[in-house]
RNA sequence: GGGAGUUUAGCUCAGCUGGUUCAGAGCACCUGCCUUACAAGCAGGGGGUCAUAGGUUCGAAUCCUAUAACUCCCA
């Protein structure tokens, strides 16, 4: 049968994928083996596959695979959550364009639409996984508002309000007014951007009498005392309700008690001190606006100030702002800074840069807002969170992040857990008549411990169950429900003690973007020791973000990232998961470019027609024992080059350098298996190959493949099936990895001095402008020529050699080269400038006599010799000696050419 | 403002506890080859004052200090 020129993937990809989940391969079960589990960071359902996830899935996939060829009883446990703000975002604005609007129809109607959406779109992405060979428990799959997870997080909620850790409360948040909900301080993300300070100033009276009554007449003109605010949001003026400075700030001392008035509505605010204010910014004076500052919020609240919101839910100007009522808070800002020009109270404009907070799902510029919000209180769940990560029970990699974390975790604010929104779990807090509430688990459960309390008002008897409790309107944040995730998929948050839970928990590791630390990882490490009082997971390996070419980081607005199953087609999902791990250092940042991709689908081409040319050969018995005695050596270094890297890519392993164990693999692959070794054994074309060396090689090949299965795994199984008759179940994805074996370095050494001995000879036929088709003799000069006699065969071969020969002399009128102390000449009769070969060689021997001469130099400094370790003196000895060797030989060269 | 990181070939990066596995890899580039597995390939080659300045050391890309540039996180 014709195998084709080149790999073609897409059939094969499918054939193979389809063919592992028939087999039910990426399933497990608890049994008697150790447990290697991995949870997917849930996408977002509302997400398509992009580069971040190929990256973050294609490292799970090979964590995974690794681990199953390891004899692990792997379980790769995948899933989405319900992302509420964008899920919500989406589903409205779908309803819209079917001209339904969200506040004409009700909760459970919204839900159903909504999850028609989910069910119809909130797959894709999984389905998208399996085209890049995502070998997760398909059967497993896990949704954050699955019914259980969705009782958990439920319980959850309960069991920490009824601790005293959650607690509802007015507060200072973070609003977005695109969404209408609170956002916690996490997904608020500052950028700089170009603002104005504007200096405004304030009228300065006395403070009123009681008795008479304000001071201030408002049409008085007259020019008085004036003090000078800096702000960037001159809007919130409306909102004043103090003026803050420095209590020891000399310039405004005699200001100390008095009133301001605030330009345009006149309102009489109180001039206070506080050591909160920085002198040195702006004026030194510092408006305060309790109701859209956080920092003025405290100081307003430690001062007793009034809150005045100017602002609605949606960032238009309120009615108690007076003015502008009902313009955006944009429009506000450049029709206030018109009137207080034209009032004379705009000082100046100053160009300015600040940072501007951004809602992380709608770029709209973050209100801080004074609400009634549910709060997770952090600080004593951090607790041990913190010491886990200290103590390592919890790795980090890279190492770096543990200081990252631990700075956080120790200055951790509480969290903002509810969400103006339908689309969530619903927190379960029911609110009687009287406005006060009860948290329980069901509304029967409320109802129950409604009519225990003391409080129980005799009339509400009579009020049917939807009279008497109402439950809260708002959702818990997504990530509410998501750091219950490696517990909650295993349903241990229900069921704590079952098998699978026990089994499972904690898992091996989790790959994740180091932007979500907070949101996630942290949050997920508090959980796992506040509700199950052990760690989620042993290890965390954090990957970097991918960037464009020119370091941008991928982004659906940049329109930077390409279509990922554009790039499987054209490249093969091997090629692709090749082009993303080669170029992503532990933990860096990974600058994606097609063309690793194409490095990929190149590499995938080559070991194909590796395999070609392995497949194509006749074994043929009766020279079977010629043959095999000719190839003991090639087979003997290959074993050996092979266990190194067996051990070279466990190390790897060990401290996820992926990317550094697939260029290791890559490498022997490509240059020590095809170009060198099976070069060595190949047979003269017509005749045949022992099968003594075709079983050792097609062990070689077995080996290299399920090296490399976790990386490229269609290739490889592919190649493995194609191979060998392999039985029914026998498949590479599920082959075990062998036992290591110490590799033999001095073998491995002195094979690369014969390969460089063939590439030498290689180079000065080349240099000479010779065919590699017109065959030369070779003249050895060694002190240990067994080496080369055993290789001989090799090195007539591959570097066409006609004629070997051990000289005791050099050779005259040849070219030569040395390897350590070993000399080699070819004679070539080509005519070359004697001239330009010998300042060659001047040169050579110049920098030969200068390295000596620092060498030596290091040999004769005392403290050198008493200092340095032996092994180190040694080496440095040899260097001398191959050096002096090299002298002599060139010195010899030189003479000889005149 | 606080903290972390980066700076090595044209590009992207390795280089661990100082010493011939120390100046490396891949891509790009140059030369010659359609050599019977592979032109998605083969053989060979050129290219770097390891950001700068000091210091420690017998010895520094590697450790220390300062400087510069860039990046990220937090406030």
């Amino acid at each position: 049968m014709e195998i084709p020129k080149t790999f073609e993937p897409p059939a094969i990809e499918e054939r193979w994928y389809n063919d592992w989940m028939n087999k039910g391969l990426f399933r497990s079960q608890p049994d008697e083996r150790e447990p290697y589990t991995v949870v997917m960071p849930p996408p977002n359902v509302t997400g398509v596959l992009h580069m971040g996830h190929a990256l973050n899935n294609t490292i799970q996939d090979i964590l995974i695979r690794r681990a199953r060829m390891q004899g692990y009883n792997a379980c790769w446990v995948p899933g989405t959550d319900h992302a509420s703000i964008a899920t919500e975002a989406k589903v409205v604005n779908l309803l819209k364009e079917k001209g339904i609007h969200k506040s004409d129809i009700s909760r459970d109607e919204f839900l159903s639409h909504a999850w028609e959406w989910k069910e119809k779109h909130g797959g894709i992405i999984l389905q998208q996984l399996k085209k890049i060979g995502a070998s997760c428990d398909w059967d497993r799959t896990s949704f954050t508002m699955d019914p259980d997870y969705y009782a958990s997080v439920i319980k959850v909620f309960v069991e920490l309000y009824n601790e005293g850790k959650i607690y509802r409360g007015e507060r200072m948040v973070n609003w977005d007014p695109q969404a209408q909900t609170a956002v916690s301080d996490e997904e608020v993300i500052f950028k700089e951007v170009n603002a104005k300070l504007y200096y405004v100033r304030y009228k300065v009276i006395d403070k009123p009498d009681s008795t008479t009554g304000w001071l201030f007449d408002p049409n008085d003109a007259g020019d008085g005392e004036y003090i000078t605010i800096a702000t960037t949001r001159p809007e919130t003026i409306l909102g004043d309700t103090a003026i803050c400075v420095h209590p020891d700030d000399e310039r405004f001392k005699h200001l100390h008690g008095k009133m301001a008035i605030v330009p345009l509505i006149n309102r009489q605010i109180p001039i206070i001190t506080d050591d909160y204010v920085d002198m040195e910014f702006g004026t030194g004076a510092l408006k305060i606006t309790p109701a859209h500052d956080k920092n003025d919020f405290e100081i307003g609240k430690a001062h007793g100030l009034e809150s005045i919101n100017v602002l609605d839910a949606d960032g238009k100007m309120s009615q108690t702002a007076q003015l502008y009522i009902g313009k955006d808070r944009f429009i506000a800002r450049k029709l206030i800074v018109k009137d207080l020009e034209e009032n004379g109270a705009l000082v100046k404009i100053e160009e300015y840069q600040t940072n501007v907070g951004f809602s992380e799902r709608t770029d709209a510029v973050i209100e801080p807002r004074l609400s009634n919000q549910w709060f997770c209180k952090m600080a004593e769940l951090a607790r041990p969170a913190i010491d886990a990560v200290n103590g390592d029970d919890v790795e980090l990699y890279p190492p770096k992040f543990k200081n990252v974390y631990r700075h956080w975790m120790e200055n951790i604010h509480d969290w903002c857990i509810s969400r103006q929104l339908w689309w969530g779990q619903r927190i379960p807090a029911y609110y009687l008549p009287d406005g006060k509430f009860i948290v329980a688990e069901s509304k029967d459960e409320a109802v129950k411990i409604a009519k225990e309390l003391d409080a129980f008002d005799p009339e509400w008897e009579f009020y049917t169950e939807d009279q008497l409790l109402k439950q809260e309107e708002d959702v818990l944040d997504t990530w509410f429900s998501s750091w219950l995730w490696p517990m909650a998929v295993f349903n241990g948050i229900l069921e704590p003690d079952n098998v699978e839970i026990n089994y499972y928990y904690p898992t091996s590791v989790l790959v994740s973007g180091h932007d979500i630390i907070f949101f996630w990882i942290a949050r997920m490490i508090m959980a796992g020791y506040e509700f199950r009082d052990k760690e989620p997971f042993n290890e965390v390996y954090f990957t970097g973000m991918v960037r464009d070419k020119q370091g941008r980081k991928m982004s659906k607005s940049l329109g930077n990232s390409p279509d990922l199953l554009n790039l499987i087609e054209t490249f093969g999902a091997d090629g692709v998961r090749f082009g993303v791990i080669v170029s992503s250092p532990a933990g860096n940042d990974l600058l994606f470019d097609e063309k690793l991709c194409e490095q990929g689908r190149n590499f995938a081409n080559k070991i194909w027609n590796a395999m070609r040319l392995v497949k194509g050969w006749e074994l043929n018995d009766e020279i079977k024992h010629k043959s095999s005695r000719f190839n003991e050596k090639p087979v003997q270094w290959f074993e050996n080059k092979l266990y190194s890297l067996q051990n070279e890519v466990d190390d790897y392993f060990e401290e996820f350098r992926l990317s550094e164990a697939l260029h290791a693999i890559y490498k022997v692959f490509w240059d020590d298996f095809c170009s060198n070794y099976l070069e060595m054994i190949k047979p003269a074309p017509g005749s045949g190959m022992d099968s003594v060396t075709f079983e050792h090689t097609l062990n070689f090949f077995d080996e290299l493949l399920k090296l490399l299965h976790p990386f490229m795994p269609f290739i490889t199984e592919e190649i493995w099936q194609t191979l060998r008759t392999r039985k029914d179940d026998d498949f590479c994805m599920m082959a075990q990895l062998p036992e290591l074996k110490k590799a033999n370095k001095e073998l491995i050494k002195n094979t690369e001095k014969v390969i460089e001995v063939i590439s030498w000879v290689r180079y000065l036929r080349s240099e000479a402008g010779l065919s590699p088709k017109v065959g030369l003799e070779l003249y050895i000069k060694s002190d240990n020529p067994m080496l080369y006699r055993q290789w001989e065969p090799i090195i007539t071969k591959i570097a066409n050699i006609n004629y070997v020969s051990f000289v005791n002399e050099r050779l005259d009128g040849a070219k030569s080269f040395t390897i350590k102390t070993d000399e080699f000449f070819v004679p070539i009769t080509v005519e070359t400038d004697p001239e330009e070969e010998r300042q060659k060689m001047q040169k050579e021997l110049e920098y030969a006599k200068g390295f000596l001469s620092s060498v030596s130099a290091k040999l004769s400094n005392e403290r050198f010799v008493q200092n340095a370790k032996q092994e180190i003196i040694d080496t440095e000895l040899q260097k001398k000696a191959d050096a002096e060797t090299k002298i002599k030989q060139l010195e010899e060269s030189l003479a000889q050419l005149g």
